[in-house]
DNA sequence: TTTAAACATGTCAATAATTATATAGGTTGC
DNA sequence: GCAACCTATATAATTATTGACATGTTTAAA
């Protein structure tokens, strides 16, 4: 399906990036919570989008000597990606879990091992949703107007804050039913 | 990280089972909530297991010729699958999801447009959730004991069903918020 | 001034995963 | 009898992803 290609395709359509920035838009807060590549996916791609048409670039120079590649979308690149932003997939396979493999198979570890584990992962998401939550406030309980950048960085951003709540949610309740039955 | 190798150890660790059946595991209602591997990816890994020594296999008959590999776990695999189940792993990258790919680059789309998209989207996620509740009703309101399988599936049933909560919900208030901003 | 961190781009090998192709036996119902 | 579907295993080709290797520049702080 190749949706790396649509990835890059939208940021580069909104204004002119390097694969450098692009990375760095993988990496950040927002972006990071649905989709990601290393610069060693990142690079090759660019390459075969400018190859096939869809994006153009030029040098520029950072400095003295070090040059960077300012990637900008041509018209058929456009085209290509607002046709696949109109296009209705199925939801297809859930994504895979690793901790909720284990937890399918906790009839092979003990309730006191489980628990260490599912405390951590608490731990870990509940802090990885107050950084969520932290980010939200910048927009002062205010949705930003459809059709802007700020409403797609919104939008994913809530999208990131409830999956996070759901899935603390989750392992509270994975803990209350063993420390029901347990006494741990 | 090889996580496919302890779905499969996990599997074969419970009873011994074919690479056929475990194939039909991956596709049933509760393991595909987190884990799925196509037969192409099973049967190399089941070999591979096997030179590693974590498994073993007896040839059985289905009828007069049919042959069909029946496996079994190994005491290291039996040991090797007990010491990645009591691993603490970080939660890692979130998952890639492609919609909201498609609802971060909603500049580049109308109103109307998306809304067609949420609305799909939302009728898709709303029968994955009935189906998941409908599942969850064998279980009469009643939590299975800690370390038996049961318990397994229940765990990773509940998750998956407040996973399709959260995400009806998103879904409903991303149409709620454009329906605020638009009159559609 | 030097040095560490960030900027910037790329390739390659290995692993992981998907799709397609291939083969063949077994069961059910018409 | 045979068609449709399920059981069962396997490989090939392709795509996706990661981690390591490789190289050099610029900037800001110590």
């Amino acid at each position: 399906m190749r949706t790396l290609k649509y990835a890059l395709l939208g940021l580069i359509d909104r204004e002119p990036i390097t694969g450098y920035d692009i990375v760095k838009e993988f990496e950040s807060r927002v972006m990071a919570n649905f989709w990601y590549a290393k610069h060693s996916q990142v690079y090759p791609e660019l390459k075969k989008l400018t190859d096939e048409g869809f994006v153009e670039y030029k040098v520029i120079l950072q400095g003295e000597k070090m040059e960077k590649k300012l990637y900008s979308i041509t018209p058929a690149g456009h085209e290509e990606f607002v046709k696949w932003m109109k296009k209705d997939e199925p939801i297809g396979v859930t994504p895979k879990d690793i901790f909720r493999l284990r937890s399918y198979f906790t009839d092979f570890i003990s309730a006191e091992d489980y628990m260490k584990l599912l405390t951590s992962q608490l731990r870990m998401h509940t802090e990885r949703c107050n950084t969520l939550k932290a980010a939200m406030e910048s927009y002062h309980n205010t949705v930003p107007a459809f059709g802007t950048k700020e409403y797609g960085d919104y939008s994913v951003l809530l999208g990131a804050i409830m999956r996070e709540d759901y899935y603390v949610s989750w392992l509270n309740e994975c803990i209350k039913n063993i420390k029901g039955q347990a006494n741990l």
